[in-house]
DNA sequence: TGCGTGGATTTGTGATCACAAAAGCCCCAT
DNA sequence: ATGGGGCTTTTGTGATCACAAATCCACGCA
């Protein structure tokens, strides 16, 4: 009986390894808002024709990673404020959802692997690294939500995650103040003590902190 | 000054036009769970090559609209109750949100427009017409939800319906007793009254009401 | 100096083709 | 009857090309 129909040292298709370096660099940041991209320079770019570029970009489009124009330009997305507050609040929505399935299934191992994630954090808030932060950071989410055994609800929160990309880039850049991240003790905290209604706080707290340095 | 660069009786480009239509049929729950889709069977249904329906495939795709075998084989989803019960708490989340905030702005218009589209989905309950039921159904929520001036989250909500469409019509589809939709008066009644708490149950039980028709 | 306006260039779209792999299928051996 | 083997057909993938539209840029006029 053959298991793995696509044996794990297979090469992926072209399409799919574009649209995950390309999806990559965005969530974590790596393309400021505005960026224009070509399908041909996709294309040079990873060494294929234009086909496995465009399906890259459209996949991408559709989960709202790019934005293209009437004309068919692709860009990453520049968001209105309008917009930064319903990723945010939609943010709030499920992943305080996630982290409370994740409550009860968060054992001791997972605790102690977010706290060490939480370590890489600071050390990049230290150094300033902003595409470490956001990755790390997203990393230090992540964690949490797999244990929500809610693969549905983690795809639409890394949407969201993926929408606001270039714009976290931005806006953690002109961050000047080089603070711990505070509200992830409090997820940790809460975690430990089983402490529901405290996590959904946390959570919330967190992922709706960025909004803060919008208004300044 | 040339306002719109694509007037409104040009044709539009093939691709989206091909994704609008099987959108829409994958929505309104036109095709069953896991009916297999060809590319070449798409192209020929709508006088087009490959490509565009390529496109449109992959789009649907990166929606959840339609699933993907490892050899690229597409077909519409076969839900697990599991993923039935994780999208449903998903438009609980968002669809409630979404009430919440298109309350302050709901003016009596909008009220009466949705009393109509009430009565027109009763019709579709009366004569078990499955399709017109979903298609109204989701015409109802759309119409309150799009007075909270938030696209963010509408097309979350809209792209859980998509995921959710082929399912739905298999799930109303063995649906033997002919109730009239009484949540929907009750989010009729808490609108016309004001009433936050009201609406947002409201729009909670009707969201998850299908999940009891899973439990039986 | 500012600003349209022309052509040259870039760019997305859709069609077509070659290719490899997957799926279907039929027939035969057990 | 049933399961496997080999062949045929179907199917997705990626490359390439023609074409039209959008964009860009520089030139010349006011």
């Amino acid at each position: 009986m053959i298991l793995s129909p696509r044996p794990a040292d297979a090469a992926p298709a072209a399409h799919d390894r574009v649209y995950r370096a390309l999806r990559g660099r965005i969530m974590q940041g790596d393309l400021p808002p505005g960026e224009g991209l070509t399908l041909r320079g996709i294309g040079s770019e990873y060494e294929v024709s234009m086909t496995p570029a465009r399906e890259a970009v459209r996949r991408l489009v559709a989960e709202g990673a790019l934005t293209m124009s009437s004309s068919g330009r692709v860009s990453t997305p520049e968001l209105s404020n309008e917009r930064i507050e319903e990723l945010a609040a939609l943010r709030a929505l499920i992943e305080v959802e996630l982290a409370s399935r994740a409550l009860p299934r968060a054992h001791m191992a997972l605790i102690e692997r977010m706290q060490t994630i939480n370590t890489t954090i600071a050390e990049a808030v230290a150094h300033r690294d902003a595409a470490s932060y956001i990755r790390t950071n997203l990393e230090f989410h992540r964690t949490l939500y797999l244990r929500a055994q809610a693969p549905a609800m983690l795809a639409m929160a890394e949407t969201v995650w993926l929408q606001m990309g270039p714009t976290m880039r931005a806006l953690y850049g002109r961050l000047r103040k080089t603070e711990p991240p505070h509200f992830h003790r409090l997820i940790i905290a809460a975690l430990r003590a089983g402490d529901e209604p405290g996590l959904r706080l946390a959570v919330r707290s967190d992922v709706t902190q960025g909004l803060r340095m919008l208004a300044s």
